[in-house]
DNA sequence: ATGGCCATCGCGGATGGA
Protein backbone atom coordinates (compact mmCIF):
# COMPACT_ATOMS: atom_id res chain seq x y z
CA UNK A 1 0.00 0.00 0.00
CA UNK A 2 1.51 3.34 -1.05
CA UNK A 3 0.05 6.78 0.38
CA UNK A 4 1.14 10.73 0.16
CA UNK A 5 0.31 13.20 1.05
CA UNK A 6 0.82 16.89 -0.87
CA UNK A 7 0.09 20.10 -0.16
CA UNK A 8 -1.02 21.72 -3.00
CA UNK A 9 -1.74 25.56 -2.43
CA UNK A 10 -5.08 25.87 -4.80
CA UNK A 11 -6.54 22.27 -5.97
CA UNK A 12 -7.95 25.18 -8.65
CA UNK A 13 -4.55 26.16 -9.89
CA UNK A 14 -2.71 21.97 -9.18
CA UNK A 15 -5.43 19.73 -9.96
CA UNK A 16 -3.60 19.46 -13.59
CA UNK A 17 -0.20 18.60 -11.79
CA UNK A 18 -2.25 16.24 -9.21
CA UNK A 19 -3.70 13.93 -12.02
CA UNK A 20 -0.18 14.07 -13.67
CA UNK A 21 1.28 12.89 -10.16
CA UNK A 22 -1.28 10.26 -10.08
CA UNK A 23 -0.46 8.98 -13.13
CA UNK A 24 3.07 8.64 -12.46
CA UNK A 25 2.56 7.63 -9.00
CA UNK A 26 -0.48 5.47 -8.71
CA UNK A 27 -0.65 5.37 -4.97
CA UNK A 28 -3.57 3.91 -3.34
CA UNK A 29 -4.32 6.82 -0.90
CA UNK A 30 -3.50 10.84 -1.09
CA UNK A 31 -4.37 13.12 1.25
CA UNK A 32 -4.05 17.02 -0.23
CA UNK A 33 -3.66 20.42 1.71
CA UNK A 34 -4.95 23.59 1.03
CA UNK A 35 -7.49 23.08 -1.58
CA UNK A 36 -8.89 26.47 -1.04
CA UNK A 37 -12.21 25.37 -2.55
CA UNK A 38 -15.42 25.21 -1.28
CA UNK A 39 -17.05 21.88 -0.91
CA UNK A 40 -19.45 23.36 -4.86
CA UNK A 41 -16.26 23.63 -6.63
CA UNK A 42 -14.51 20.34 -5.97
CA UNK A 43 -13.53 18.65 -9.03
CA UNK A 44 -14.83 15.54 -7.84
CA UNK A 45 -15.41 14.43 -11.41
CA UNK A 46 -12.04 15.01 -12.61
CA UNK A 47 -10.65 12.98 -9.87
CA UNK A 48 -13.24 10.06 -10.05
CA UNK A 49 -12.39 9.81 -14.19
CA UNK A 50 -8.59 9.21 -12.73
CA UNK A 51 -9.97 6.36 -11.48
CA UNK A 52 -9.94 7.49 -7.23
CA UNK A 53 -12.82 7.67 -4.99
CA UNK A 54 -12.61 10.66 -2.92
CA UNK A 55 -13.81 13.16 0.31
CA UNK A 56 -13.62 16.58 0.55
CA UNK A 57 -13.58 19.18 3.01
CA UNK A 58 -12.95 22.72 2.34
CA UNK A 59 -14.19 26.51 2.89
CA UNK A 60 -13.33 29.82 0.76
CA UNK A 61 -10.51 31.27 0.22
CA UNK A 62 -8.38 29.22 3.26
CA UNK A 63 -7.66 25.67 3.96
CA UNK A 64 -9.22 22.72 3.04
CA UNK A 65 -8.21 19.04 2.76
CA UNK A 66 -9.28 15.73 0.14
CA UNK A 67 -8.66 12.26 0.58
CA UNK A 68 -8.49 10.36 -2.74
CA UNK A 69 -8.29 6.41 -2.72
CA UNK A 70 -8.28 3.75 -5.04
CA UNK A 71 -11.01 2.21 -2.39
CA UNK A 72 -13.56 3.78 -1.10
CA UNK A 73 -12.65 5.26 2.10
CA UNK A 74 -15.33 4.21 5.14
CA UNK A 75 -15.77 6.24 8.41
CA UNK A 76 -15.33 9.24 6.79
CA UNK A 77 -14.10 11.80 9.58
CA UNK A 78 -14.27 15.75 8.80
CA UNK A 79 -12.31 18.12 11.40
CA UNK A 80 -11.73 16.73 15.16
CA UNK A 81 -14.56 15.71 16.50
CA UNK A 82 -15.09 17.66 19.77
CA UNK A 83 -13.32 20.84 18.40
CA UNK A 84 -15.42 23.98 17.63
CA UNK A 85 -13.14 25.28 14.79
CA UNK A 86 -14.32 27.10 11.54
CA UNK A 87 -11.61 25.88 9.74
CA UNK A 88 -11.30 23.21 7.07
CA UNK A 89 -8.13 21.23 8.12
CA UNK A 90 -8.86 17.12 8.97
CA UNK A 91 -10.15 14.44 6.80
CA UNK A 92 -10.15 11.47 8.32
CA UNK A 93 -10.95 7.75 6.39
CA UNK A 94 -10.54 4.23 6.69
CA UNK A 95 -9.42 2.06 3.84
CA UNK A 96 -9.78 -1.37 3.11
CA UNK A 97 -6.74 -4.34 3.01
CA UNK A 98 -6.71 -7.54 3.10
CA UNK A 99 -3.83 -7.93 5.24
CA UNK A 100 -5.45 -6.25 7.55
CA UNK A 101 -8.85 -7.76 7.52
CA UNK A 102 -6.72 -11.26 7.77
CA UNK A 103 -5.09 -9.82 11.13
CA UNK A 104 -8.43 -8.65 12.42
CA UNK A 105 -10.21 -11.65 12.44
CA UNK A 106 -7.46 -13.46 14.75
CA UNK A 107 -7.09 -10.60 16.41
CA UNK A 108 -11.02 -9.91 17.44
CA UNK A 109 -11.88 -6.40 18.61
CA UNK A 110 -8.98 -4.69 16.36
CA UNK A 111 -10.66 -2.31 13.32
CA UNK A 112 -9.84 -3.52 10.04
CA UNK A 113 -7.87 -1.57 7.26
CA UNK A 114 -5.73 1.33 7.83
CA UNK A 115 -6.99 4.39 9.36
CA UNK A 116 -5.94 7.61 7.35
CA UNK A 117 -5.96 10.64 9.14
CA UNK A 118 -5.17 13.59 6.80
CA UNK A 119 -4.25 16.84 8.17
CA UNK A 120 -3.31 20.13 7.46
CA UNK A 121 -1.82 21.79 10.71
CA UNK A 122 -2.32 24.96 11.38
CA UNK A 123 0.66 27.80 10.27
CA UNK A 124 0.71 29.90 13.00
CA UNK A 125 1.92 32.59 12.28
CA UNK A 126 4.12 33.91 14.57
CA UNK A 127 5.13 32.70 18.48
CA UNK A 128 3.66 35.71 19.58
CA UNK A 129 0.32 35.66 17.91
CA UNK A 130 -3.41 34.61 18.30
CA UNK A 131 -3.11 32.19 15.50
CA UNK A 132 0.05 30.99 17.65
CA UNK A 133 -2.65 30.06 20.76
CA UNK A 134 -4.63 28.51 17.93
CA UNK A 135 -2.39 26.64 16.94
CA UNK A 136 -1.99 25.06 20.24
CA UNK A 137 -5.19 24.30 21.47
CA UNK A 138 -5.65 22.63 17.85
CA UNK A 139 -2.28 20.42 19.17
CA UNK A 140 -3.81 19.65 21.95
CA UNK A 141 -7.25 18.32 20.28
CA UNK A 142 -5.60 16.68 17.86
CA UNK A 143 -3.44 14.69 20.48
CA UNK A 144 -6.69 13.26 22.51
CA UNK A 145 -8.48 12.59 19.43
CA UNK A 146 -5.59 10.62 17.92
CA UNK A 147 -4.91 8.87 21.19
CA UNK A 148 -9.16 7.73 20.80
CA UNK A 149 -8.04 6.76 16.85
CA UNK A 150 -5.10 4.64 18.07
CA UNK A 151 -7.57 2.74 20.40
CA UNK A 152 -9.93 1.76 17.84
CA UNK A 153 -7.34 1.60 14.95
CA UNK A 154 -4.27 0.04 15.60
CA UNK A 155 -3.16 0.84 11.79
CA UNK A 156 -3.25 4.44 11.56
CA UNK A 157 -0.87 6.87 9.69
CA UNK A 158 -1.39 10.43 10.69
CA UNK A 159 -0.08 12.22 7.33
CA UNK A 160 -0.40 15.86 6.39
CA UNK A 161 1.17 19.60 6.42
CA UNK A 162 2.15 19.42 10.33
CA UNK A 163 3.54 22.85 9.99
CA UNK A 164 6.39 21.73 12.22
CA UNK A 165 9.86 21.03 11.73
CA UNK A 166 11.26 18.65 14.26
CA UNK A 167 14.69 18.84 14.81
CA UNK A 168 17.40 21.42 13.09
CA UNK A 169 17.97 18.60 10.81
CA UNK A 170 15.03 19.49 9.40
CA UNK A 171 15.93 23.18 8.68
CA UNK A 172 17.94 24.68 6.09
CA UNK A 173 19.25 27.19 8.80
CA UNK A 174 18.35 26.18 12.26
CA UNK A 175 20.12 29.09 14.18
CA UNK A 176 18.16 31.45 11.68
CA UNK A 177 14.90 29.97 12.29
CA UNK A 178 16.26 28.94 16.68
CA UNK A 179 12.78 29.51 18.17
CA UNK A 180 10.59 31.38 15.05
CA UNK A 181 7.37 29.44 13.87
CA UNK A 182 7.43 25.81 13.16
CA UNK A 183 10.65 25.16 15.06
CA UNK A 184 9.21 26.39 18.77
CA UNK A 185 9.71 24.61 21.65
CA UNK A 186 5.98 24.25 22.03
CA UNK A 187 5.91 23.23 18.48
CA UNK A 188 8.45 20.52 18.70
CA UNK A 189 6.88 19.47 21.84
CA UNK A 190 3.63 18.14 20.13
CA UNK A 191 5.40 16.31 17.86
CA UNK A 192 7.43 14.76 20.03
CA UNK A 193 3.90 14.21 22.02
CA UNK A 194 2.62 12.38 19.03
CA UNK A 195 5.90 10.10 18.96
CA UNK A 196 5.11 9.41 22.59
CA UNK A 197 1.84 7.98 21.81
CA UNK A 198 3.28 5.62 19.60
CA UNK A 199 3.68 6.83 16.26
CA UNK A 200 6.84 6.76 14.44
CA UNK A 201 8.18 9.01 11.61
CA UNK A 202 8.50 6.83 8.57
CA UNK A 203 10.73 9.35 6.85
CA UNK A 204 13.32 9.10 9.54
CA UNK A 205 12.95 4.92 9.61
CA UNK A 206 15.72 5.50 6.69
CA UNK A 207 18.52 7.08 5.71
CA UNK A 208 17.76 10.07 4.09
CA UNK A 209 19.60 12.42 1.77
CA UNK A 210 20.99 15.18 3.50
CA UNK A 211 19.31 18.62 3.36
CA UNK A 212 15.98 17.12 2.68
CA UNK A 213 12.85 19.15 2.66
CA UNK A 214 9.08 19.55 1.54
CA UNK A 215 8.72 23.08 1.54
CA UNK A 216 10.59 25.81 -0.26
CA UNK A 217 9.65 29.48 -0.26
CA UNK A 218 8.55 30.33 -3.29
CA UNK A 219 10.84 33.86 -3.26
CA UNK A 220 14.60 34.23 -3.18
CA UNK A 221 15.79 31.45 -5.25
CA UNK A 222 14.95 29.14 -1.82
CA UNK A 223 14.00 25.83 -4.33
CA UNK A 224 17.10 26.31 -6.58
CA UNK A 225 19.72 27.20 -3.45
CA UNK A 226 17.72 24.25 -1.51
CA UNK A 227 16.44 26.49 1.45
CA UNK A 228 13.72 24.59 3.10
CA UNK A 229 11.72 22.97 6.00
CA UNK A 230 10.62 19.76 6.41
CA UNK A 231 7.17 20.19 7.66
CA UNK A 232 5.11 17.45 5.72
CA UNK A 233 5.32 14.47 7.52
CA UNK A 234 4.02 10.63 7.67
CA UNK A 235 3.47 9.28 11.05
CA UNK A 236 2.59 5.55 11.48
CA UNK A 237 1.33 3.56 14.14
CA UNK A 238 3.86 1.01 16.56
CA UNK A 239 2.12 -1.97 14.39
CA UNK A 240 2.75 -0.75 10.88
CA UNK A 241 6.63 0.51 11.85
CA UNK A 242 8.01 -2.79 11.21
CA UNK A 243 5.90 -3.11 7.73
CA UNK A 244 7.38 -0.02 6.31
CA UNK A 245 9.20 -0.46 3.28
CA UNK A 246 10.34 3.42 2.33
CA UNK A 247 9.45 6.77 2.90
CA UNK A 248 10.69 9.76 0.70
CA UNK A 249 10.00 13.17 -0.32
CA UNK A 250 9.31 14.23 -4.43
CA UNK A 251 10.92 17.16 -5.36
CA UNK A 252 10.16 16.69 -9.10
CA UNK A 253 6.67 18.06 -8.77
CA UNK A 254 8.37 21.66 -7.12
CA UNK A 255 10.31 21.91 -10.81
CA UNK A 256 6.55 22.22 -13.02
CA UNK A 257 5.73 25.64 -14.08
CA UNK A 258 3.63 27.07 -11.11
CA UNK A 259 4.65 24.82 -8.14
CA UNK A 260 2.93 24.35 -5.20
CA UNK A 261 5.79 25.62 -2.87
CA UNK A 262 5.24 21.96 -0.99
CA UNK A 263 6.46 18.37 -2.00
CA UNK A 264 4.55 15.24 -2.56
CA UNK A 265 5.38 12.87 0.55
CA UNK A 266 5.16 9.00 -0.19
CA UNK A 267 5.13 6.38 1.80
CA UNK A 268 5.57 2.52 1.07
CA UNK A 269 3.81 0.11 3.66
CA UNK A 270 4.10 -4.05 3.09
CA UNK A 271 -0.02 -4.27 3.42
CA UNK A 272 -2.08 -5.85 0.37
C1' DA B 1 22.37 41.20 -11.51
C1' DT B 2 23.81 38.87 -5.05
C1' DG B 3 17.72 39.97 -5.48
C1' DG B 4 13.72 37.96 -7.44
C1' DC B 5 6.91 34.79 -4.39
C1' DC B 6 2.20 33.11 -4.90
C1' DA B 7 -2.96 32.62 -4.25
C1' DT B 8 -7.33 34.84 -3.11
C1' DC B 9 -10.63 38.36 -3.72
C1' DG B 10 -11.65 41.34 -7.04
C1' DC B 11 -9.75 44.99 -9.80
C1' DG B 12 -5.88 47.71 -5.75
C1' DG B 13 -3.79 46.10 -2.47
C1' DA B 14 -4.43 43.69 1.85
C1' DT B 15 -4.00 39.13 3.91
C1' DG B 16 -2.02 34.71 4.68
C1' DG B 17 1.20 31.41 3.79
C1' DA B 18 5.81 29.46 6.04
Amino acid sequence: MKLATWNVNSLAVRLPQVLDWLQANPVDGLVLQETKLTDDKFPQAEIEAAGYAVQWFGQKTYNGVALLSRQAASEVVKNIPGLVDDQARVIAGTLPSALTAEGAAADAGNGAGVRVIGAYFPNGQAPDSDKFVYKMRWLDALQAWVQDELSRHPNLVLLGDYNIAPEDRDVYDPVAWAGQIHCTPQERGHFQGLLQQGLVDAFRLFDQPPRSWSWWDYRNLAFRKNQGLRIDHILVSEPLRARVLGCHIDKLPRKNERPSDHAPVVIEIALA
